[in-house]
DNA sequence: TAATTCGCTAGACCGA
DNA sequence: TCGGTCTAGCGAA
């Protein structure tokens, strides 16, 4: 028999089932002829039985039958393992998913069991894991004649996926007469297309002057011209933006009332629509759909981008500062109807394609990066949270170590953990008022140091023996092992010293390479993953959730950067403020920024492990503010270097849920006292921004308010403004989802500020509560600053007080 | 389908 | 109408 030897990227990864109801592997790989389907049958679905006697159970068990109405199923077959945590595992196999499915909730109430075990790893994932696959890394596969897996590994020689990744993006525009489109009745009129190679845009009937159109003559050619385009492209990785909820579902829709095959998959089946949790998602079998607007929701919850809009047009000026032109539904509706202005249509629908295309060629390296350390496809990878992402990776390294997984916990155990909070970090209360001379120092990657330096894992907790060792003790009492390191803190070392390696390597490679971007994404992958470690020990839903290990975290973090606060006082420095991580220190006069590096150097020295207190800034000045309810203000303050660029920290400034009219003028008032040390310029700014607002004159997208609607707008106890304004908006007919986030404004019609709340398009120019904006908005925003110089709210709103109070002696 | 706690503040809501 | 309490959202780390 023939046996061929290929090597290619695998792309996907499913599972059926045989003739004889035998569940089957499929692995597509990109080989050079193309994505080829490769089977293996001979892997089968299991999970583990802890028995108290597994010689014994292993042949009862195999001779038990279970059965309902429809079907009785025996077990395949039992076999005693040897697990590094567990004594008595059986390891007991199905001829298929559902099999299994239907056995294991009954097989605990057989004799002698005791536990089931990884039931509910989906076999897919079951199979890459145990074969040491990587999802978007290259495999080896030994088949035969009939594309037969014969042996399966992963090729670790081979890294060149990212270079070589087929990607390519389309779009749709629709008609939406009035309502949201329907593609049960509503054409799409335009498609466009990008790839590195090439993009058109795809219409009919109508002309269009521009030569990247092409005009078809119904829909179904302009239809079919994209499916064509697919296949022919044949891509690894199709990417579109909201194609899980709207671009692919309407197409599917489209094709079947045309007619036509929309057969994309790379096997020649069509694309599938899956519920996923509130969402929906699109599988492209044998290649990967990625949905680009999962990608910036991903950089939104990680901080890179800052949000409130997430459409092509916000995105392409956050991630490239570049202005995109939206042309709204109504718009598309009328140029269609007309046959005029169908150029911009046309524009706008190729600048989609083509932005999605760029958010996919910056930002696949990550996902394809996160894909290879999780053991997760791309697909799933771009749709995950980081807490999913941490726990395969943990069961992926389980199954390295030969350890069994722990269970997800029952919905009790669940409450139960979430209704025990415990302890976080320790926040210091500031000094408020100006200081001058502040030097900032934070702890690098604080807990996961204190996870890899202390052996903090559920599996060293409270070790029998390293009881009363002092070493690993936590300020909570709980104590680790010494002599082992954990199977979750050792892993966390890896994840550290990779990162350090990598960055090495960066070093090393000019920055406009490939290799560069892949290495960069490859360490921001392990960062990622890095500074979820922590999050996921306090999760109730996480299966190696362990309260005492969360909890010694934070107390062990609290310890030292007290002892930190305590060290910079005796050596002569003033603690202002302490958050978390961090150390906040006036310098006296005889300090310098060399002598805060020396201190830093000495507790270095006497730090434990991987732990490091750095030096992050030396500041000229600095300013804190009390609470409106008195009392010293955490979590806000501002900083200015000596070059007077400013830290912002906290304050109405940075926050969405805050009118930019406010934000702006509290932002120069930090300005004129920081940088300039003039108060008086500020009451000048806050006089003059009151007596435009009064005047009338300020434009609406300087009172935007944004504010998530987190729920059904019947499902609140309190109706805030937003929401109040939200359920107007949708008597009038507007869709609003949970999870949008509203923009609004304080009009002058109504009583309570609810009342007066409007969504910001039924707002016209001029309409707005300009007493609300002054009293509510601008005047809170800076008073907190300037009271810390002595000025009141009358100073501010009316004549008063002009002299400056020697801020700064 | 879901990472953590700490902290500030608004505006609604409720009872006197 | 006022003041206290509570819900809700957002940000820091």
């Amino acid at each position: 028999m023939a046996v061929r030897k290929v090597s290619g990227l695998l792309l996907d990864i499913d599972s059926t089932q045989d003739e004889q109801g035998l569940a089957c592997i499929r692995l597509f790989l990109r080989t050079g002829k193309g994505i080829e389907c490769f089977t293996d049958p001979d892997f089968r679905p299991y999970f583990y039985v802890l028995c108290d006697d597994a010689a014994k159970r292993k042949k009862e068990l195999e001779g038990m039958e279970w059965q309902d109405a429809n079907r009785k199923v025996r077990l395949l077959k039992a076999e005693a393992v040897e697990k590094a945590n567990a004594g008595n595992a059986l390891k007991v196999s199905f001829k298929n998913t559902s099999d299994l499915t239907f056995v294991r909730g009954e097989i605990r109430k057989a004799a002698g069991v005791k536990e089931t075990r990884e039931y509910d790893i989906p076999f897919a994932k079951r199979y890459v894991i145990d074969k040491g696959l990587e999802p978007m890394g290259y495999a080896v596969v030994e088949a035969d004649a009939e594309n037969r897996a014969l042996r399966v590994a992963c090729d670790r020689e081979r890294d060149e996926a990212v270079k070589r990744l087929r990607v390519c993006c389309f779009d749709l525009e629709t008609l939406s007469p009035g309502r949201f489109s329907d593609p049960k009745r509503d054409a799409i009129v335009m498609i466009s297309y990008a790839d590195a190679d090439e993009q058109h845009v795809f219409t009919f009937g109508k002309k269009v002057k521009r030569d990247y159109v092409t005009v078809f003559d119904d829909e179904r050619g302009m239809v079919q011209a994209l499916v064509d385009k697919i296949k022919e492209k044949d891509p690894d990785i199709v990417v579109t933006y909201n194609g899980d909820s709207f671009d692919f579902p309407y197409l599917k829709e489209r094709c079947q009332r045309l007619g036509l095959k929309f057969d994309v998959n790379a096997d020649g089946s069509e694309p599938v629509v899956r519920q996923k949790g509130m969402d929906k998602a699109v599988k492209v079998r044998g290649r990967q759909h990625v949905d680009a607007f999962q990608i910036v929701r991903l950089l939104a919850r990680l901080g890179v981008l800052d949000l409130v809009k997430f459409d092509l047009e916000a995105v392409a000026k956050a991630l490239y500062g570049e202005e995109k032109e939206k042309v709204k539904p109504e718009e598309i509706n009328q140029a269609w109807d007309s046959g005029k202005g169908l150029e911009r249509v046309a524009d706008y629908n190729l600048a989609d394609a083509a932005y999605t295309l760029r958010i996919a060629r910056d930002y696949l390296p990550l996902t394809v990066e996160m894909a290879k350390l999780t053991k997760q496809t791309a697909f799933d990878v771009s749709r995950s949270s980081t807490g999913i992402l941490v726990e395969y990776l943990l069961i992926d390294k389980s199954y390295r170590n030969n350890l069994l997984i722990p269970n997800k916990p029952r919905e009790e155990e669940v409450e139960a953990r979430a209704e025990k909070s415990f302890e976080g970090g320790y926040v210091k209360s500031p000094v408020p008022g100006l200081h001058e001379n502040i030097a900032v120092l934070d702890f690098r990657s604080m807990y996961p140091s204190i996870i890899v330096s202390h052996h903090i894992s559920p599996d060293t907790l409270n070790c029998a023996c390293c009881k009363g060792l002092d070493k690993h003790k936590a300020p909570t009492g709980d104590w680790f092992c010494d002599k082992r390191q954990g199977f979750f803190s050792s892993l966390l070392e890896d994840i550290l010293n990779k990162r350090i390696e990598i960055q090495k390597q960066m070093k090393a490679v000019a920055k406009d390479t490939t290799e560069y971007k892949v290495l960069y994404a490859r360490q921001w992958a392990l960062k990622i993953l890095l500074n979820s470690f922590y999050g996921v020990l306090g999760y109730a839903r996480f299966r190696w959730y362990s309260r005492e290990c969360a909890t010694a975290v934070t107390a062990w973090g609290r310890h030292y950067v007290h002892e930190v606060l305590q060290a910079a006082e005796n050596d002569g420095f003033t603690p202002l403020y302490a958050d978390s991580d961090s150390a906040f220190l006036i310098l006296p006069r005889e300090k310098s920024e060399d002598d805060v590096k020396k201190f830093a150097k000495k507790v270095n020295e006497a730090l434990p492990g991987v732990m490091e207190l750095e030096f992050e800034g030396y500041y000229r000045r600095g300013i804190f503010v009390t609470k409106k309810e008195g009392g010293a203000a955490k979590k806000k303050y501002a900083l200015m270097d000596f070059e007077g660029n400013l830290t912002i920290v906290g304050f109405e400034y940075v926050r969405r849920d805050w009118a930019q009219i406010a934000k702006e003028t509290q932002k120069r008032v930090i300005e004129a006292v920081l940088k300039e040390g003039k108060p008086d310029k500020a009451v000048k700014v806050v006089r003059e921004t009151i007596e435009r607002l009064k005047q009338g004159r300020v434009p609406k997208e300087e009172l935007f308010m944004y504010t998530m609607l987190r729920r059904t707008v019947g499902k609140y106890e309190q109706v805030a403004p937003h929401v109040a304004a939200a359920e107007k908006a949708i008597k009038r007919g507007k869709d609003i989802g949970v999870g949008s986030v509203l923009e609004f404004i304080i009009t002058k019609s109504g009583k309570t500020i609810s009342e007066k709340a409007e969504l910001a398009e039924f707002v016209r120019e001029g309409d707005y509560d300009a007493e609300y904006y002054i009293n509510n908005q601008v005047v809170p925003a800076v008073i907190k600053i300037m009271r810390e110089l002595g000025y009141s709210e009358q100073d501010l709103v009316h004549g008063g007080k002009q002299s400056s109070l020697g801020a700064f002696t």
